[in-house]
DNA sequence: CTAGGGTTAG
């Protein structure tokens, strides 16, 4: 028993679940050159080479390719036949290890063999190619063969079937019908999966009908078969009524229409086939958990995915990687990254899906280091990526602006043949917009064959980041010229373009428009767009109207909005009220703070800006620290207020000095999001003059060409007095500088900013 | 000779 197990670990995975007789204790070492009467086994006469063959068929079951070819030799030698069972099994073996070459080898035998093989031989022969992929060495011995089985037919039209070539297996499926060959269910099942798709729903149904005319319903396989078929098309109705009819369901049928309701936004009621299945006991398998996890996920539902987890513990499957992947990406979209990593590890075999499952979470979450640590890794081990992982990857060089990966991570995938159709694409444009470069985002979109509704957006957004209204407009005219049809995104896109712009009777167009003329229902982030053009403009009370007025509740982003209007043009009472509605609704917003508190100040009112920082020392909000960075020859210099560390600190400084912008005294009173606001005795002005993005900026020009942009980026928003020093340095220097903040990118030329001062 | 279900992304 020891030695079988041992064997057994030895032999290839694929084929470890054929069942094998004890044939392998057979000793390759019997010998052939003895004679048959000399075999101390007494075997007769009509036997003769029975030991041989069945040897044969062992070394075939081991996957021992070579040395079953070696034996053959060996038997030819000896004038041993080959049985037709032998090279039944051979070619099983070479066709479950995919291995074209062996395969023909033995079909070349048995075609020496004689004129007439066995026809089931001929089938298995068949079927190898298939299996092998090699399908025009199967059309082409399917069309030799003189004796054609129901087999055949299957074998051929399946194979066509599974490869997707739809019209060689309907065009084989008719030429069977005039030849009057009566179709069994096999070739209807894999007629209706090539036929899986919207596109060809007329098809299905011709073939639904030819299915009931030839009896074969109420056939459980078939059934499910022409449910998935519906359920593929998208007609869950017709899937439905096939579905309730069936006498006896498998777990293959409830899967399907598991998916077909997930894939139609309805995760409610895939949960609720779930519990039926419990109450029904119905087997559970690895599929119907990974769409429920699936369906769990999509509704963010951490309840009923922690019960699921629980049956899956149970049951034993958490270390399967089809159960493991799905309960992996059920706990990043619960935002859940500790039991996601948990659940990760406990999968025995993860593969190139789970790993991407893991890193989409790390990107999803900010936990951008990682992820790129992971993808590294990944890489050097040689574990085969995918193209989801470099969407993530594309996600986190937006994120860290870092262009220098960003490009290299791109070439990367095109080695390796990995960029995806539109996903991949439309991440690499946000990416090279958010770096700085629209002219390469620009020509990845130029590239695309067709670009899809996410690709035009993603442009579109790219040119709203760089306030290029005009450009923007002008793209979603062009989009809407191609016949790709805008969604809600897009519209954000555009009306942030919009609102960046001070393009107020456009904003207020589109907004008019985009149900009526677009068929997008607008939702309250649209509003706030609006809103934000407003007060942006200085409408204020237009805005507070809005406020008033729109579909919806106003929520933190509607107030928020007014408020930065309101300190922009300096509307005390309004912006009192604004203030305290948004924080009503986010108390934790650091962001409101400062709007307040410059307000205050702004006023002269210095106590309640006092009581106001107090309150926010108090709170000891959470906040993200200022920083920016600068990337200079592929190496990225990061910076923080009053920063001291670069080796080149004292040049930085000097550059500083010698820029000699002062600010007026008035601004030095505001804080911005950058500053220090746990101490509120230390001296703001101190902070202001060495904040993080003045120090990058003196870095850049002081190591880059002086015909170059100096390019700058910055986690958190520009702040007021910052914002003017871009444009004095600009002015001084000739030079262009570009920051980009946590909002938009911001190019100063000559004293002026991109953003026309409007933020 | 014999088929049918799932999980990752912009």
């Amino acid at each position: 028993m020891a030695i079988l197990q041992l064997l057994h670990a030895s032999l290839p995975d694929k084929l470890s679940n054929i069942k094998t007789a004890n044939y392998a204790q057979i000793p390759s070492w019997v010998s052939l050159s003895r004679k048959p009467n000399e075999f101390s086994l007494k075997a007769p006469q009509t036997q003769q080479g029975n030991l041989e063959n069945v040897h044969l068929i062992s070394l075939s079951k081991q996957g021992k390719l070579k040395e079953v070819q070696e034996f053959l030799q060996e038997m030819d030698r000896s004038n041993i036949p080959v049985t037709p069972q032998s090279y039944k099994h051979l070619l099983e073996t070479c066709a479950s290890l995919r291995c074209l070459r062996y395969g023909e080898l033995v079909h070349d035998r048995i075609k020496r063999l004689g004129k007439n093989p066995p026809a089931f031989l001929e089938n298995h022969v068949l079927q190898m190619y298939c299996e092998c992929g090699n399908l025009s060495n199967a059309r082409k011995l399917f069309d030799e063969m003189r004796e054609k089985t129901l087999g055949s037919w299957v074998i051929i039209i399946s194979a066509y079937a599974y490869e997707g070539l739809l019209e060689n297996a309907l065009a084989l499926y008719l030429a069977m019908r005039d030849l009057d060959v009566k179709a069994n269910p096999s070739i209807y099942i894999s007629l209706l999966k090539s036929l899986s798709h919207f596109s060809y729903l007329e098809l299905g149904k011709q073939v639904h009908c030819h299915v009931i005319k030839a009896g074969f319903t109420d056939n459980v396989s078939m059934d499910t078969a022409i449910c998935n078929m519906y359920v593929k098309c998208g007609l869950l109705e017709s899937a439905e009524w096939v579905f309730d009819l069936m006498r006896e369901k498998n777990a293959i049928a409830w899967t399907a229409m598991m998916v077909g309701y997930t894939q139609a936004d309805r995760a409610e009621d895939t949960l609720e086939f779930f519990r039926r299945m419990v109450r029904e006991c119905i087997e559970l398998d690895a599929f119907v958990f990974s769409i429920t996890l699936k369906a769990c996920a999509a509704l963010e539902d951490w309840k009923m995915g922690g019960q699921v987890h629980g049956l899956i513990f149970k049951l034993g499957l958490e270390s399967e990687v089809s159960v493991g992947t799905p309960l992996v990406d059920f706990y990043v979209k619960c935002r859940n990254l500790e039991s996601a990593s948990r659940a990760f590890e406990r999968m025995t075999e993860p593969n190139d899906v789970s790993w991407s499952a893991l890193l989409c979470g790390y990107s999803q979450i900010g936990e951008f280091e990682k992820c790129i640590k992971v993808f590294k890794s990944l890489r050097n081990e040689g574990v085969a990526l995918n193209e989801f992982i470099y969407t993530s990857i594309f996600q986190v060089c937006s994120a860290f602006a870092d262009l220098s990966l960003g490009t290299q991570s791109h070439g990367d995938a095109i080695k390796r043949g990995l960029i995806s159709y539109l996903y991949g694409e439309s991440a690499m444009i946000t990416m090279y917009a958010k770096c700085g470069r629209l002219d390469l985002a620009y020509q990845v979109f130029e590239l695309m064959d067709e670009p899809d509704t996410v690709a035009w957006t993603a442009m579109i957004a790219g040119y709203a980041y760089h306030g290029s209204a005009s450009e923007a407009l002008n793209l979603l005219n062009r989009m809407q010229a191609s016949g790709v049809r805008p969604n809600a995104v897009t519209f954000v896109a555009v009306l942030t373009a919009c609102s960046h712009t001070g393009l107020i009777e456009e904003a207020e167009q589109y907004l008019d428009s985009m149900n009526s003329k677009h068929g997008v229902e607008p939702t309250i982030d649209h509003y706030d767009c609006m809103i934000d053009a407003y007060a942006r403009a200085g409408f204020l009370n237009k805005a507070l109207d809005l406020i008033n007025t729109m579909p919806f509740e106003p929520d933190a982003m509607s107030w928020k909005s007014l408020l930065g209007g309101c300190t922009i043009h300096r509307n005390f009472e309004l912006g009192k009220i604004a203030a305290e509605k948004l924080l009503q609704l986010d108390p934790e917003d650091n962001a409101a703070y400062i709007l307040m508190f410059n307000l205050h100040a702004l006023s002269g009112r210095w106590g309640e800006a006092a009581s106001v920082r107090r309150t926010m020392a108090e709170r000891n909000l959470r906040k993200e620290i200022g920083c920016s960075w600068i990337t200079i020859k592929g190496s990225v210099h990061r910076f923080i207020v009053g920063d001291r560390h670069h080796p080149q600190t004292e040049e930085i400084y000097s550059k500083l000095q010698e820029l000699n912008f002062s600010d007026t005294i008035q601004e030095h009173a505001l804080l911005s999001e950058e500053d220090d606001t746990s101490n509120i005795l230390l001296e703001r002005k101190d902070q202001l003059l060495v904040h993080s993005e003045r120090l990058a900026i003196a870095f850049g020009l002081i190591s880059t060409p002086t015909n170059t942009p100096v390019v700058v980026f910055k986690n958190l928003r520009a702040c007021k007095d910052c914002h003017d020093f871009g444009k004095h340095v600009s002015m001084v220097t000739g030079r262009e500088i570009v920051v980009r903040d946590s909002n938009r990118f911001h190019h100063f030329k000559s004293g002026k900013c991109s953003c026309s001062d409007y933020w």
